[in-house]
DNA sequence: ATTTACATACATTCATGTATGTTTGTATTA
DNA sequence: TAATACAAACATACATGAATGTATGTAAAT
């Protein structure tokens, strides 16, 4: 009703992204609707259009608020890494231990993961998605590249396809931790062995 | 209008099904109605609840129609797997081969991988899926305990995280492949290079 | 005074589920 | 074997609810 100051309205703002990312994670995205986060953030709809232009404006804003900065950050590290083995393999473990404890961003990463279908859609939203992961593969490749001037990856494979590997049994241990299914895979626990069994066995220190 | 032979109506069944799994590959399962499915298969919505409870059992009984039976041979042949690693390569690679092949299968496939988020639901739909996800990691753990014990797996390692690693990894690759993100990663020609890079690191012959 | 930051109200569309109608295949009976 | 009853295989119609988007109202900040 009332008319707020701008920092109210950005507090506003934050709670709408707060319920967002509540109700993605524990109804799924494709099962919450704008009613649903505008009740949860105590306000009506109206609060929600004023702020955003609709869902996957929502989705977007997220991503922006809590995955840009990590994403970034982990693109960047990997697209300035030398061709250490080592260096690498800590670098993977850490990343993924520090991912799996931002809470804000592991609810980004199953939205992505898991929450959005949409294949003929041709949206805004599915062209952004498509350029973060465009944007890691990427990152991947070149630092598998980078090892594999190095010596530190079996030099008869092509490093692309190692980075392909690689993010594959990324996504796919990411996969398995996120599924309602299978209970018995924790990343938090077990991440640091099932990275393991990778990296060592393709990466040389 | 007119009451059709029996034959007639199982082939309209049949038309339902494969209009369903048309859509589900090209517009998504979430976006698919059942107008939609009705009116492709060339019926109405009249037949389709005739045939089906709702859309869940539509895509159980694609499942059944397509999926079940290279799903219950897959799993039975990891079960019966002996500790021999040559031919588990060779057998999973073949097995991904006919998969790939397989179109009506890789549609179920993708249903299952891509289509499906519903985590709260607690549907029947729901644990059916999961029964599923749960034979073929069982199967999994199985066969890398028979390469255990053959001593074809590094021994220091857990077999069942052997097999939540390739699981995994199968998973990952499969996403990628289904993705409409990247078009690079082709499995009908990397996939053999790609299963190799996980199976030579880690299973001797 | 004007614009911001919403709430409220409205119009529309769409998807689901169910109820009912209709025709004809099929079994039953005489 | 022909008449009849029943049920299968749908189409049509209806009732309902939910979700979206937009338009409008409004109180306070600036």
């Amino acid at each position: 009703m009332a008319r707020k100051t701008k920092a109210d309205a950005q507090k506003t703002l934050n709670q709408l992204l707060d319920a967002a990312a509540w109700l993605f994670q524990t109804q799924g995205v494709n099962e919450t609707t704008l009613n649903h986060i505008a009740s949860r953030a105590g306000v009506t709809r109206g609060a929600l259009y004023w702020h955003f232009a609709n869902k996957d404006a929502v989705i977007m804003a997220l991503w922006q608020r809590d995955a840009a900065a990590p994403h970034a950050s982990i693109v960047k590290t990997l697209n300035n890494t030398r061709g250490n083995g080592r260096e690498f393999k800590q670098l993977i473990k850490s990343q993924l231990g520090a991912t799996l404890n931002d809470a804000a961003l592991m609810q980004a990463l199953r939205m992505i993961l898991l929450g959005v279908e949409r294949l003929e859609n041709d949206s805004e939203l599915q062209s952004f998605l498509a350029s973060r992961h465009q944007q890691m593969r990427d990152s991947f490749k070149t630092a598998f590249k980078q090892l594999h001037a190095a010596g530190k990856v079996p030099t008869d494979t092509n490093p692309e396809a190692l980075a392909t590997s690689f993010w594959a049994y990324l996504k796919g241990l990411l996969q398995l931790h996120l599924e309602p299914y299978n209970q018995d895979v924790d990343l938090l626990r077990d991440g640091d062995v099932l990275l393991d069994i990778w990296l060592n066995s393709i990466i040389s220190d």
